[in-house]
DNA sequence: AGCAATGCTGGGCACCTGCTTAGCATGAGG
DNA sequence: CCTCATGCTAAGCAGGTGCCCAGCATTGCT
């Protein structure tokens, strides 16, 4: 009797209509106000929809997080496979819309353990590939791996960025454009003046 | 008609622990947890003295707010002025009830506006102390603000600090030893190897 | 024509939420 | 002795939540 009840093609129109919905939502309001109802009134569904496709909310969150998170290993990997990699996952871990949604993924995590253990799964695959491309660029750059380690460096630059987009959505600033300077400063030590990505073909 | 409501004396009993009770209630389970009935449930009273004593949610939220932030000035002013004030800053921002309890309230502010007003108010004058303190710092160490400004170093300690909080409670650890052990050995650089503080006389 | 899979929905249950109202009990001050 | 402030509470309203069930329509397969 594992499941009785019926559920929706993963690969039907609304389900993706309805992952839409919540991801804006998500983002918009915060994940309290993800509910079955809000998201099918935003998604102009109707709200039993959401519970045909999807066992339970937990099981919608994890669908929201998971298409994120492969679309951003994929991103990553792109990166640090750039010209200039450090420059890259400065960016990277600079944007916004990923960050504020990374952010409220943690918060879900205190209240849904199997969205924390999926968070703590991915954010391993995120930092083990960038750890892994950030040592080769540790002995390329004549870093002394004592000074400054790949876990160090990759730390400090994700971690710093997080923040910072963290207290600005709050409304702080002070402290901030320096750090950035400082930042940039020494990415530009190790990789030159950040050259401008030619469009990429779609 | 401003209120209405007879509201409970603000000294009263039970209401400190009604706010112990929500304060817990936050940090065991996240602030989707804290409603009036299970507040009361925790704090062994009745649900309607909650909002006896609180116009409503908010107001609970921003009084256990408030009270912890307060706290937790007087505790920063005095790490700022003890003999090693950079070890007993990044010790401070390293506490662990204080910054998940913080990222609680950053979730919440999300949601609620007026928490987070509250905060920023808060989290600027945070900022301002440290980073007065920090720039006769920056003078006695001899570092050159060109390198390293005041501004950048605060929002550094504090924030790499916070962000491995936060991983370490989604259960991630990879990149945090090398962290720690760079930031120890630059504060050993500038203030010395840590001294044991000695008791604090209550 | 018959069948089964698929997309969808009307209706509803059980539960939790914030908050209110009207009132009871007690103790201090006049 | 009466009054009034204070602490507290029974009862309940309106609204939101997750989720389920039974069933309808349409489509493609045999």
């Amino acid at each position: 009797m594992a499941s009785s009840r019926r559920l929706g093609a993963p690969d039907a129109k609304n389900r993706s209509v309805l992952l839409d919905a919540a991801e804006q939502l998500l983002l918009e309001e915060g994940y309290a106000a993800v509910s079955s109802r809000r998201v099918a009134a935003k998604a102009g569904l109707k709200p039993q929809l959401v519970h045909y496709y999807f066992r339970n909310m937990d099981e919608l969150f994890l669908a929201v997080f998971r298409r994120r998170a492969e679309e951003g290993l994929k991103h990553q990997a792109a990166a640090l496979a750039s010209p200039q990699p450090l420059w890259a996952l400065w960016e990277f871990s600079t944007e916004t819309e990923a960050s504020s949604l990374t952010m409220e993924f943690v918060g879900l995590a205190n209240q849904r353990k199997a969205i924390r253990a999926e968070i703590a799964y991915y954010s391993e695959r995120f930092r083990r590939g960038q750890i892994e491309a950030v040592s080769g660029l540790v002995r390329r750059y004549k870093i002394d791996p004592n000074e400054l380690s790949p876990g160090a460096l990759v730390v400090l630059m994700t971690g710093i960025s997080r923040m910072i987009m963290m207290e600005k959505a709050l409304g702080m600033s002070s402290g901030h454009a320096e750090t950035f300077a400082l930042v940039e400063r020494h990415l530009e030590r190790l990789e030159g003046p950040r050259e401008p990505r030619r469009p990429q073909p779609d």
